[in-house]
DNA sequence: CGCTTCTGCGTATGACATACACGCTATTGC
DNA sequence: GCAATAGCGTGTATGTCATACGCAGAAGCG
């Protein structure tokens, strides 16, 4: 009865939080749940997420395919822990009472699109739960954490992290989108844009669209701006949005 | 030679477009892309982006899987028009010149949101390339206009406007995974959020996770926040971070 | 009328997740 | 020592999926 720790937490999960304990009773693994997001991991990284079925995974360790049921309840769940390792634990930064909220949660922010992009493959995993893994727990930890002093409520404090993950994944998602579409029509990223800002030139009627004819024509849509300097510029859009909330609160506003 | 009208746009957004004229050759055609996309967005919206497949579709229709295939190039260009039709024009909303850039941009993305709200299954479309369809451009049209007169450059106009419905299109998948949740389990969403925090509260160690847990000791999480007030405080904290921007430029700020 | 072109469709291919049942293995209680 | 037991690896099977290919018939063109 005491046997299962406790709601519906799948195996593996448990096993990444270091419950379940192994009675060992039948024949020793052959594998591990590491070992299987490992190797799914580096197809993930070669081939993209699409390329991750169980059939390969098994194939890359050399086993049969129904094997990995025994580690992992089901494909889903092998991907979410998949998100787990890679994102691993969150970086240190600096604290919000030494150089302020804002650097701290810019550091994270930054510390969390930069996992996105060792990893892009993340990007392409459907959501479907709430996190409950260690590290993504330990990420909203610090994340928060980055929000002491701020005189925000709780409530507000999730809802900022909420904010600033969403716009780094959204950010990261979009770069992830033009460089595949590059690579998949075997061009630079620069002659992509540039064949799509023809594509829509052709197609806007400038009557109906005024303000994406005005867009075209500014050439702002040339790519001289990289990809981190969107970055830089939402983010920091961002921020101060929060710090005009930040500001109206009782923090010290350091 | 001078049949196809130029870059490659699939031949279904062609037809969206109104390019692309019948060469009354053949047999009649006995099906439209738009009837296929109809058939294909009902299935979605009774169960999910997942039941979309070529051959439910085409057993909804009366027709032969294949048959498909002779309006839609793909399954991909198949969810492409889907998303295209189910988004509709955008709404006129108030004029930037009347009412502020802020008022308008927040009503574009409230009706972006009510779009998403309608249609949950858009959320689970992968998205593959940028947007080319007539409706998402007209979109796009609509939130730069918002924008006039705020002194912005175009390019900044991009970016907040790619910020804004990214964070749209964020918040709804919150709501909407947490809504999936919750209807997968047969209990409701206070009783899923209320089971989350139960099970956050048991795994997390409060030395190993002192802001995590005053959160939830903090009653933060227990759901007295409807969505739409999430909505409305990312939304106020992104509008006063764009607003930060256009202080600084010459706009009349109006 | 004959040619072209487009239609709908049947069949086939190869990939996929996963249920199920079997035989085997290590440990535990006796 | 020994049997019961639980965990392990696997083979086979099922049902679903997107889509390539080729055929037969229809509609318009000359």
């Amino acid at each position: 009865m005491a046997k299962d720790s406790g709601d519906g937490l799948p195996p593996g999960v448990e096993t990444a939080w270091g419950l379940r304990e192994r009675p060992g009773k039948g024949p020793r693994p052959g594998l591990s749940v590491s070992r299987i997001v490992g190797a799914a991991t580096e197809l993930a990284a070669a081939e993209g997420i699409a390329a991750v079925s169980m059939a390969r995974v098994a194939t890359a360790l050399g086993v049969s395919t129904m094997s990995l049921y025994r580690y992992v309840a089901s494909k889903e769940e092998l991907l979410i822990l998949m998100e787990d390792t890679a994102s691993g634990p969150p970086p240190q930064g600096p604290a919000p009472e030494e150089e302020g909220w804002r650097a701290a949660l810019a550091h994270w922010a930054r510390s969390h699109r930069e996992v996105l992009h060792r990893n892009l493959w993340m990007l392409r995993i459907p959501v479907s739960s709430p996190p409950t893994t260690p590290n993504s727990v330990a990420w909203m930890e610090r994340g928060l954490a980055c929000l002491r002093g701020t005189g925000l409520e709780e409530g507000e404090k999730v809802q900022v992290i909420l904010l600033v993950s969403g716009f780094v994944r959204n950010e990261a998602t979009l770069m992830a989108d033009i460089e595949a579409a590059a690579r998949a029509s075997g061009r630079s990223t620069a002659e992509t844009m540039a064949s799509y800002t023809r594509l829509l030139d052709r197609l806007t009627d400038p009557e109906r669209f005024p303000a994406v004819t005005a867009l075209l024509a500014s050439g702002a849509m040339d790519g001289t701006e990289g990809p981190d300097d969107d970055f830089a510029f939402g983010l920091e859009r961002l921020l101060d949005g929060v710090e005009a909330l930040v500001r109206t609160r009782s923090g010290t506003g350091r």
